[in-house]
DNA sequence: CTATCGTTTCAAAGTATGCGGAAATTGCTG
DNA sequence: CAGCAATTTCCGCATACTTTGAAACGATAG
């Protein structure tokens, strides 16, 4: 395969599979070419390779930003422009990406449970809701704190917590 | 707060999130209703509840049951209706869940750095592309290998897992 | 065979989301 | 402070996804 065309494929997919991620194709296909980049681009060389406007562009830079996967390359120089480069450290990516996923996923969940903890009745119905909502709230609590242990994790316990869940 | 609204908030919030899982809303909120429902519910509960049609009631009751988190529950006498009912049990809804993600989420991933990988090509950009291909497949591999594990424990096991991970 | 219930499929309508382009803002430089 | 370039914000449009409602299909009991 061509250079060329393995990269068009790689981030066609990657922005494919970022939806089903919850990241928007756009932000995907801008964290896989800054990804696979080996050198820091500037705005207006991801807008030409991407075909993206530049408010686009703009939006998708700064989200990646603040997700931590991408970061501001300082250029020496007169040169007003900015240039970025993406973490390539995968460990690093991971955590980000987990922490970023959790926020959005569990968190909205556990807020809801502590909400629908104090119930006060005893019909079988409300019985059976309370039950589901406290048996729900206990699994998530485990899974928030595990989730929030593999990100503290530095990147070499976080290899060692994979392989010992492997074996 | 009451029962009526508490259900409600569930319902709704549940839903919602299913969205950022990669669950559609409806199917979300048809497993939400059955979880907190006592008693096993058929297609004409679900759908006067949910205020939702039959044909969308129907797709969604399906996706569940592919999805192993719903199942058919066999009722005595002449009534030919079909009734439906959720798992209840928090570990297996949780690692059903996962299996579905990953397969969503992360086989893809893992068939397109396979794809990427038989670059012959030694320019600095492709080596660059290459480097990155190894590494992510790499981790890819492990996080897969540990997903699969996660799986394939049994309810016990998973919790014991979970808190392992939260020390 | 026919009446009834359940399931599946399909086109059309509705809704949400992402995107482009322009306008507003920021920040620097002379 | 004026002028310029980069950045960010906002709004209307386009596209993709969901949902509906109807119609076709299948199965079963009488």
């Amino acid at each position: 395969m061509q250079l060329k065309e393995a990269k068009a494929r790689f981030i066609h997919t990657w922005g494919q599979q970022g939806v089903s991620w919850g990241i928007c194709r756009t932000m995907a296909q801008v964290h896989a070419l800054l990804l696979i980049s080996c050198k820091p681009l500037c705005a207006d060389q991801i807008m030409e390779e991407l075909n993206i406007s530049r408010g686009n562009a703009n939006m998708n830079i700064r989200a990646l930003m603040d997700w931590g996967l991408i970061y501001k390359v300082p250029k020496e120089g007169p040169d007003r422009k900015e240039y970025f480069a993406a973490e390539k450290q995968m460990t690093v990516v991971f955590k980000q990406i987990v922490k970023q996923r959790k926020k959005k996923e569990l968190d909205p969940i556990i807020d809801l449970l502590d909400e629908c903890e104090d119930l006060k009745s005893s019909c079988p119905e409300s019985q059976e809701f309370s039950k589901m909502v406290t048996e729900l709230k206990s699994f998530s609590q485990k899974a928030d704190m595990a989730l929030d242990n593999l990100i503290k994790l530095d990147s070499h316990w976080l290899s060692g917590t994979l392989l010992r869940m492997i074996k």
